[in-house]
DNA sequence: GATATATTCAAGCAATCAATTGAATATTGA
DNA sequence: TCAATATTCAATTGATTGCTTGAATATATC
């Protein structure tokens, strides 16, 4: 065995170990809706500023985070959009082929997707019920993430606002919303509280970061 | 934080991590191949059937590889096609974003690609030539590997046995030269011979585990 | 310059992982 | 049933990882 080849083998593999840690996980999710300072990282992920520190030092040297100095704070991001699919089909696979993943998927949405809930609407169909406005859209994520992107036309609806904006929903039209991505849970609660307004509700099956990483259009 | 989000992503996790060691990933660029039993993968592998099998469990309980016993052997074999995308997205993002790997692939070809090779041939350029039946197309993996599963219409080459198949190569006709993937060396070893020799020939960018990966066909 | 703030570094401990060795298990064929 | 073969298990060793704590560094503001 090629020795060049078993160091990239063996690079591949340090990349694989970065992501193999829950808290680096949850890390990237997070700036895939956007990029932010530690402490920001910190706070949404429930870690010491330290510890999260460490982690994001690890995504950097494995090439999947960068790191700017902004004034006093270190501002990360992803490097690359494709980190959002690798981790993405990484859940992919997880799900169809471990049962315990299947198993906590479900116990993740059991409550709010029980039997009333729709069908979640795919990328293609979005794009197609979007282009041709027929359909209202929601961004379920707080209001900075919105503001730093999100889908042509969303208009930010995080849980805890909802009251505010229902009179601009339509009752006589297709109402559809997303949130962070197919794990993340707020579309969920905005979809069920909607429902049980009357609503015309779905949920968009992916999240702002798959929408992104698939070339299609965002809004500053 | 939910609780059942944060044992999901501990589930992802470990699936990452099962990916974050060189021989694993060695085992799955093997496996991509064919399936085969435990001693085959620690021979061509180079590892010890007892490290093998261990490595092999651990894939196992990642959900990436199957096994199922025949006879006295236990045959491993990847669980989906997606594994080899996943390994595949891994290489891309590494080589883009680490320059290390990008050093480390550049060093693994740099004798064969110099100067003189023509630029590989890409998956959609190759389908095309294929349909049109303007090529002439090579397999440059052993011959078990071949026997397992190949391109429609590719004769097996190995470096070693190019001599007794010269014969059937046209020299009037393009010849494209694949292996196991982006990341095999064996394609190019065969390209550098046969450019030698005068023919006109070419590699293909990608290999036989992303073919079918991507649903192409494939031919026992 | 001095001080405050954001981030990183360094040390230390417990936990996990990789590789080796030799024994144990399961299947086949005599 | 017994021996042979293929694979897995168990125990050990050395190395790595994750988290905490407190100190150190870099930038901005006074």
């Amino acid at each position: 065995m090629n020795q060049s080849k078993k160091d990239l083998l063996d690079t591949l593999a340090g990349v694989a170990r970065a992501l193999g840690h829950g808290n680096r996980l949850e890390l990237i999710e997070r700036l895939a809706q956007s990029e932010a300072p530690v402490e920001a990282l910190a706070d949404t992920t429930d870690l010491s500023v330290a510890n999260a520190s460490q982690h994001l030092q690890q995504l950097r040297r494995a090439g999947l985070v960068t790191a700017r100095r902004q004034g006093r704070q270190v501002i990360y991001g992803l490097t690359d959009e494709r980190v959002v699919q690798l981790v993405g089909l990484l859940g992919d696979i997880a799900e169809t082929n471990l049962a315990e993943a299947e198993r906590l998927v479900s116990r993740l949405f059991s409550e709010e997707d029980a039997d009333g809930a729709l069908e979640p609407v795919s990328r293609e169909t979005l794009r197609a019920g979007l282009e041709r406005g027929e359909v209202t859209l929601l961004d379920t994520r707080p209001e900075d993430e919105y503001r730093a992107g999100h889908l042509p036309g969303a208009i930010n609806a995080p849980l805890d606002q909802l009251d505010q904006i229902l009179d601009q929903l339509p009752r006589d039209r297709e109402i559809v919303a997303y949130c962070r991505g197919p794990y993340c849970a707020l579309s969920h609660e905005v979809v069920q509280r909607l429902t049980e307004l009357g609503f015309r509700v779905r949920r968009f099956e992916e999240g702002f970061p798959e929408w992104k990483a698939a070339g299609l259009p965002v809004q500053a």
